[in-house]
DNA sequence: GTGAAAGCGCTAACAG
DNA sequence: CTGTTAGCGCTTTCAC
């Protein structure tokens, strides 16, 4: 039987109320008992029991996290950096991934609220009406992470995908290319979808070249998509020397792609990524790439929730995060 | 506020206990109440208390999951698995990423004691002595995932590593390869370091080729300790045809370094990588590899873990599951 | 400064 | 079948 207060007051001799002063308000209690208490504690291994102190503090000191896709190492790091800020602010984590399933999202939520998560991060999707409302009926505060949201009023943490997007490609004409295409995410269902293709947009306005605005083919997260989206691309547009991927994985798959067609990257195609994987650097060849600060923005999104959930509101509400160009192998001079 | 089963139990015109029944055994209550209850219930959005259950009942209906280290994309395939089997049996899941940092896990067990998870799923290391005492101090029952125990008896699930390794390595020798190489796990702090070099050893010495049987580079879990390892590997032996590679990063790592030295992969030197993790058919070249049912190995061990909680004990102490050699681009015939 | 007692929301005897 | 009641372990008035 794990021991409980009233085993620890018996042990030191004092009533519980006393045991439960000195683990709350210590400075209220005398040296001596206070040091009984401590010592009953330390000898008996004593915790108190979450559930009880969570039925009067209606606190879990847990946060949620809800990632659409586990296995897109995007979020491995999302995690780490949640996680290490959740242990600096004392709560635990619960992470569900949903895989993109709208149902399992929903139940999730319903997890959430029966475990009493004190506050969700809401990762790196579109924040429907629907989920908007469940959340907000079931009083849960929240933040979006590489999402927001302009219909609702929602804190949120993200990088600048339009000026990031725009960067990537600008570097691109840069570098002297003129035939330039896109992988982009499909719009649907997509938040970082449309602004990264108004970045590539803006670039190609900028440098006069309008007539690549349509060389773009979609795929939706994975690898072999983007393979494919690669083959629409090249087969419409033979020319193109150069691309911008709006995912690493997806510039993955559009090298390998290259590769089965024996069109060597750099050598005759440029390809630029996004994210800045740790993959993206042990890839071959090393990719250029658009570096999102992954692991602060997991660490940052859990702060702006603390901070949502101690003061009941944020003072930077839509907060944008340095992206940064690393520039590795992929890419070359036209 | 949130509605509380009194609420519900006011709305439908009964006493908390009727409401308590026609959620814990409904049939006990008659048809007119029952339905005028779930009215209530669902007008309330009612949903009960976890912390008053778990005061009661003792369990927290949530599992906890250790993992050394989250961006190794082996546990996302793993963590997929387990939350998969969680939600089918009812389960939250937590999620901790030690960092290999033994004082964190330590810390990670008190938390996971004091949040009163039911289990934990303890992935992929050694079970120091220290960890088993302070996990059984804290009486909380758990399973070894990837691991095992020979000091202790506790519950695993993994592959057969010795058996594994034998099989690529004897794949490689019917390939025709003599000058073999290994880059294998530091065995200090690894469990599956020494059985996948007992297979390495098995298959050579079968094969008449224990010479090569000194021909193993270390390095600790990431990809440029795999580079480095094998700038050993080939410098002290530079006559080398083929590598086993004991995960599919350190494969990556190898070729990335074969790569850099103009040594063509799969056409001067073969690799294989061990794991299948969702990366190997996205390298170039496609790596050749043993594949683990990672998915299976984490809904396994949550499905073990709760016949654990449920029945005291199981049947199957030390579970073995299926691995299987998968042949892609990375080996050839020599 | 410290103990007794009420009560957080729920379940499980125990009567009726 | 159903309502009343006694806790589960802890914090927090409220007296002393």
């Amino acid at each position: 039987m794990k021991p409980t207060i009233r085993d620890v007051a018996k042990m030191a001799g004092v009533s519980i109320s006393t045991v439960s002063r000195v683990m709350n308000s210590p400075e209220s209690v005398v040296e001596a008992k206070r040091s009984r208490v401590l010592e009953a504690i330390e000898k008996l291994q004593y915790q108190p029991n979450a559930f009880a102190r969570g039925l009067i503090y209606r606190k879990s000191f847990t946060l949620g996290l809800l990632i659409p896709d586990i296995e897109n190492m995007y979020f491995a790091g999302i995690i780490r950096g949640m996680q290490d800020a959740c242990v600096k602010l004392g709560y635990s984590l619960m992470i569900c991934n949903t895989d993109r399933d709208k149902d399992r999202l929903l139940s999730y939520i319903d997890a959430f609220r029966e475990k009493q998560v004190d506050g969700i991060v809401f990762a790196s999707d579109i924040l429907y009406p629907e989920y908007y409302e469940k959340l907000t009926a079931c009083r849960i505060p929240f933040v979006l992470l590489s999402s927001h949201s302009d219909e609702f009023e929602v804190p949120s943490v993200e990088v600048d995908d339009e000026e990031a997007a725009y960067e990537a490609v600008k570097f691109l004409i840069e570098l002297g290319h003129r035939e330039i295409g896109m992988i982009g995410f499909n719009h649907v269902n997509s938040v970082s979808g449309p602004p990264r293709y108004e970045g590539f947009v803006r670039a190609m306005k900028e440098g006069g070249l309008t007539h690549n605005i349509e060389r773009v083919a979609y795929a939706e997260h994975r690898f072999e998509q983007a393979y494919h989206a690669s083959h629409e691309l090249f087969s419409a547009h033979p020319d193109i020397t150069a691309v911008f991927c709006v995912a690493d994985e997806f510039a993955m798959g559009t090298i390998s792609y290259l590769k089965d067609r024996n069109i060597l990257v750099p050598g005759q195609v440029s390809v630029v990524g996004f994210d800045n994987l740790r993959m993206a650097n042990m890839f071959i060849p090393k990719l250029t790439t658009v570096a999102q600060p992954i692991y602060e923005l997991g660490y940052r999104a859990a702060e702006k929730l603390h901070e949502l959930l101690t003061t009941g509101s944020v003072k930077v509400p839509k907060e944008m995060m340095k992206h940064k160009l690393i520039v590795r192998e992929s890419s070359r001079q036209r």
